[in-house]
This record gives structure tokens, C-alpha cells and sequence, in this order.
RNA sequence: GGCGGCGUACCCAAGUGGCAAGGGAGCAGUCUGCAAAACUGCCAUCCAGCGGUUCGAAUCCGCUCGCCGCCUCCA
């Protein structure tokens, strides 16, 4: 069994068969720069991050190209708002996104082309498709001719006639149809402009992709992939220009569609004022909790981001740490074991196919709890009995933890860290923290539980849950 | 109006033909000086509703109801 994946284009679940295995060659719309990203951006990059790492885990060789739109209508009206340069605005929130993807673990793609990097390119494919008759200028702009390509709409289920009936686009007089879109604009004096054979212009939207995947991967691709509203028109047009300017189909292979995600039940936008960016969601909550809220829903469907679900998502994470450093605790051996201990590729079936199932994030996420579980009861069990824990089990456990965590990209970090990170966010220095421990300690050598407990209630009033365990007394920070 | 998706326990969420994963909450128990954590048990005879196909359906088909997305250069 290999990897099932589902297309958009078909509507259904399909066999991974990449062109050439040793080279996948796999695009993803990155972000139009003008603004912060929100969070529905890092749903989007943690989901086809996932589809990358696991590729490569299956051991694919992958080409992943992810883009910047750097011009473009909205990044012009921000920046003259702002009364600055629109390359140094993009400029400005290029990092910004680098910045929000790192903070996210996202693993940085193969290539990150730029549409402004991108005009030579972007220049060719459009004179090719006037060549073939598939555009047209007018007066410095040229528009793609959508009604030439009898299959327009194969990938939202449009219509080009139930198009134009309800076309809301407002009608120019230079294009010979309503739904023709941009492939170069004319430039206007003050924006950002190059030379073209068409007078000083820029790039429409939808072509600078195909040309970006022309130039860094091929003129057929095995995965296509972005955010859900991208269906249409933009990966309609794309498909449409590239197919039309190369003669081949399909364009990509498999096209893949992560959903949105909505904050309190309610679509963010910019009229409900709702945005949340990356940067202020990772103020509330680590990286690790985010992504662990992000993969534990299947990458399609919708997803709401809410105070509850965040808080799960946080108590998960902990849950998952506490067991791993009660394993490094109480079984040395199984950390000290070989780190693919032989038997163990049977532990991994589980996660494997729920991965080969259109990337059932979900469902492997399901399975490690049921681990945790099992790791759990095992350590009881040897507590119990007063004997030792069979490292084995243990072993094969913490194997199938540090392979999820390889393409999950959670779940990965040395227990110690994890906590020492979590605690140095105490309000209260440690030192205290532990003084006051000592402190409790001693009255509880003494059995003045009533001094013990007014400690340890002092503690929690200031964020500080203290547990006891065989090792001692231990703190974390609770929210 | 066109196209597409969804509706699984108190909440979140897997499961797409063979007796309903996982997490959170709740209740009871073990452990503990007491807690916490962990573990154990309980918590959907049922998967929006109604029909149909089938030996067998949450899973396939039809209809109904409800919710949502796209059709506006919003991931």
C-alpha cells in the first residue's frame, strides 16, 4: 500500500503516483505580503509541511517551491497608505512571514521564489500564450481569452456560461469577454513597473505561479496545493494559462485543498474585525500547541479556533511530556536503547497508514495518545510490582513517538526542555518556587499538613501547581 | 441562482460496507497525610431525520431538515 490522496480535480481519493519518484516536484501559493500572517496562513504552511515531511519520510525525493506574492494591488494601496516603497513594504513582511513560519517549526521549502524575481519568466509565458492565441494586449494590459480552452472550470465545476450570467466582475470595455482576467497591467505612473513588450507594466496575479513553477520545478507538477478559496479563480486561471502556453496536461496532478479556519465559529475577516495573526496567537500559546491544534483535524475540513479547543490541544501537549519524562524518569534503559530497536517497524503500521490515508493527522494523533496510554499503565504496573519496566515496551513506544514527531514535526523535543521552557514563564523566580518547596517539605516531614497545604496553596495562587512524586517534588506553571 | 462541503456522545474529533479511535469535561474507584499526576471502570444498542440497496451501512443511493464555503486578487 502506498499513499491515497485527495484530488481536488477528481473529486476523490486517488493513488499517489508521482511522475518520478526520485523527483517530486510539489508547489504551494505562499502569501500575498502586505500584512502580518494570520493564522489561517499557518494552517496552510503546517498542512503542506506535514505533506512535505511525510514525503520525504516515505522517501520521496521532493522539490517543494512555496512563493511570495511581492506585487501586487494590495501591497501598492497598503504601502501608499503607509506613504512608503511597496518593494521595501513586501520586503518588510517577507521577513515578517520567515519569522512566524520559523516560530512555527515549518521547515523551510526547497525554493522560495518571489513573483518580482520572476518577471523574465512571467514575460515569456505571456508572449507564448499571445503566440498561440490564447491572449491578447490592449493598451499595455494583456487578458488570457478564457472561452478559448473548452475545459475551463475542470477544477471548481464552473460553467463558463453559468459564469457570465452572474459575472459580478465589473464590466471593462477592452476585454473581449467579462471573465477574461490580467496576465500584465499597463503600469500606472508611481507603481512599481518593468519593461515588457507591452510598454512598463507588472504581472497579473495567476500568472506569476505558473510562471514560478515553470522555472523552478517543470511544465507538469505532481501536487498543487493552497487554501481553499484558491480553487477558484485563481487555480482555475492557472491551470487554464498553463495547460493553454504548454500543450500539456495536466498542469498538476494532484491538486490539494487545506480548509479554513474560523475563530469562536465565525469566518475571520476583516469586517468582523477577527484577524488573528501568527505572531499574537503564538503570545497565548507555543508552536507546539498550535500545531497540535492544527493537526488534530484532517487537513480539509474547516476547523474552529477557540478558546476550548486551544486549552485541549495545550493539556494534550502536556499530558504527552509528562509521560516522556516520567519514561526518562523510571526506565533509563528504554531512552539509553538503541533508537530503532529491531521489532519495532510493526509499532509504526498504525501511523503509517493512517498517513497514507490523505495524511490522517488526526487519526495518528489518536494513535499516540493510545500509546501514552500503554506507556502509562506499563510504568504503573512495574510501580506496582515493585519491579523493574521492560525497556522493550517502553522502547518501542518512544520510537514510535520520535518517527511521528519526524513528520508531524510536534512531539520532538527532550522532556527537560519542554518543561524548562514552560517553567521559565513563572511569574515567581524558581528560587523562591524552590525554597518554598523545602519549605513545605520540611512541615511535612513534621505532619503539619496544615502548613504543607497553606504552602501549597499559596503556590497555586500564583500560577505554580506542585505535584509529589517517587523522585521528589515537582512544579510546573499552570495557566 | 450555480458549484462544493458538512451534520458522530456534554465539548473537540477519527472512522466511508462487518459488532463506534483518541482527547477534554463529568461520575466512581486505586494510589496519596491531603492533593496532583497516572491507572481502572462508567459515560453514543448508536452515528441530523425518513426511506431504499445489501446477509450486513455511521459508511452506498434518494428525499427532507439544519449549518458552512466558493462564485469579490480572502490561506
Amino acid at each position: 500500500m502506498g499513499i491515497r490522496l485527495y484530488n481536488s480535480l477528481t473529486r476523490g481519493k486517488e493513488d499517489f503516483s508521482p511522475g518520478n519518484p526520485d523527483r517530486v516536484l510539489m508547489y504551494v501559493c505562499g502569501p500575498t505580503v502586505y500584512a502580518h500572517s494570520h493564522i489561517g496562513h499557518a494552517r496552510s504552511a503546517v498542512s503542506f509541511d506535514v505533506i512535505y515531511r511525510y514525503l520525504k519520510y516515505r522517501g520521496y525525493k521532493v522539490e517543494y517551491a512555496r512563493n511570495y506574492t511581492d506585487v501586487d494591488d494590495k501591497i501598492i494601496n497598503r504601502a501608499n497608505e503607509e506613504g512608503v516603497d511597496p518593494a521595501e513594504l513586501a520586503v518588510r513582511y517577507i521577513k515578517a512571514f520567515d519569522e512566524d513560519m520559523a516560530a512555527l517549526g515549518v521547515e523551510l521549502p526547497t525554493y522560495r521564489p518571489k513573483a518580482t524575481e520572476t518577471i523574465k519568466e512571467i514575460i515569456e509565458v505571456t508572449e507564448r500564450l499571445i503566440g498561440k492565441g490564447f491572449a491578447y494586449a490592449v493598451d499595455g494590459d494583456v487578458y488570457y481569452s478564457v472561452k478559448l480552452k473548452k475545459d475551463y472550470g475542470k477544477l471548481s465545476g464552473k460553467n463558463i456560461d453559468e459564469l457570465e450570467a452572474g459575472a459580478r466582475v465589473e464590466v471593462d470595455e477592452r476585454k473581449n469577454d467579462p471573465l477574461d482576467f490580467a496576465l500584465w497591467k499597463a503600469g500606472k505612473p508611481g507603481e512599481p513597473s518593468w519593461e515588457s513588450p507591452w510598454g512598463m507594466g507588472r504581472p497579473g496575479w495567476h500568472i506569476e505561479c505558473s510562471a514560478m513553477c515553470m522555472k523552478w520545478l517543470d511544465e507538469t507538477i505532481d501536487i498543487h496545493g493552497g487554501g481553499r478559496d484558491l480553487i477558484f479563480p485563481h487555480h482555475e486561471n492557472e491551470i487554464a494559462q498553463s495547460e493553454a502556453a504548454t500543450g500539456k496536461a495536466p498542469y498538476a496532478r494532484y491538486w490539494l485543498h487545506n480548509g479554513f479556519v474560523n475563530i469562536e465559529k465565525e469566518k475571520m475577516s476583516k469586517s468582523l474585525g477577527n484577524i488573528l495573526n501568527i505572531r499574537d496567537a503564538l503570545k497565548e500559546h507555543t508552536s507546539e500547541v498550535l500545531r497540535l491544534f492544527l493537526l488534530s483535524s484532517h487537513y480539509r475540513s474547516p476547523i474552529d479556533y477557540t478558546q476550548d479547543s486551544l486549552n485541549e490541544a495545550e493539556a494534550a501537549v502536556e499530558r504527552f511530556y509528562k509521560t516522556l519524562k516520567r519514561i526518562a524518569d523510571e526506565c533509563p534503559d528504554a531512552v539509553a536503547a538503541d533508537s530503532r530497536p529491531s521489532g519495532s517497524e510493526e509499532r509504526l503500521n498504525g501511523l503509517i497508514e493512517a498517513m497514507d490515508d490523505d495524511f490522517n493527522t488526526a487519526e495518528v494523533i489518536g494513535n499516540i495518545f493510545k500509546e501514552v496510554n500503554r506507556a502509562n499503565r506499563a510504568l504503573d504496573e512495574a510501580r506496582a510490582s515493585g519491579k523493574r519496566t521492560s525497556a522493550t515496551e517502553l522502547s518501542f513506544i518512544l520510537f514510535a513517538f520520535k518517527e511521528a514527531g519526524r513528520f508531524l514535526g510536534i512531539f520532538n523535543k527532550d522532556p527537560e526542555g519542554y518543561f524548562r521552557e514552560k517553567n521559565s514563564r513563572s511569574a515567581m523566580p524558581a528560587e523562591e518556587i524552590e525554597r518554598l518547596i523545602m519549605e513545605r517539605n520540611e512541615a511535612r516531614r513534621l505532619r503539619d499538613f496544615k502548613k504543607a497545604d497553606s504552602i501549597r496553596e499559596l503556590l497555586l495562587s500564583r500560577g505554580i501547581a506542585l505535584e509529589d512524586t517517587p523522585k521528589g517534588t515537582e512544579w510546573t506553571v499552570r495557566r
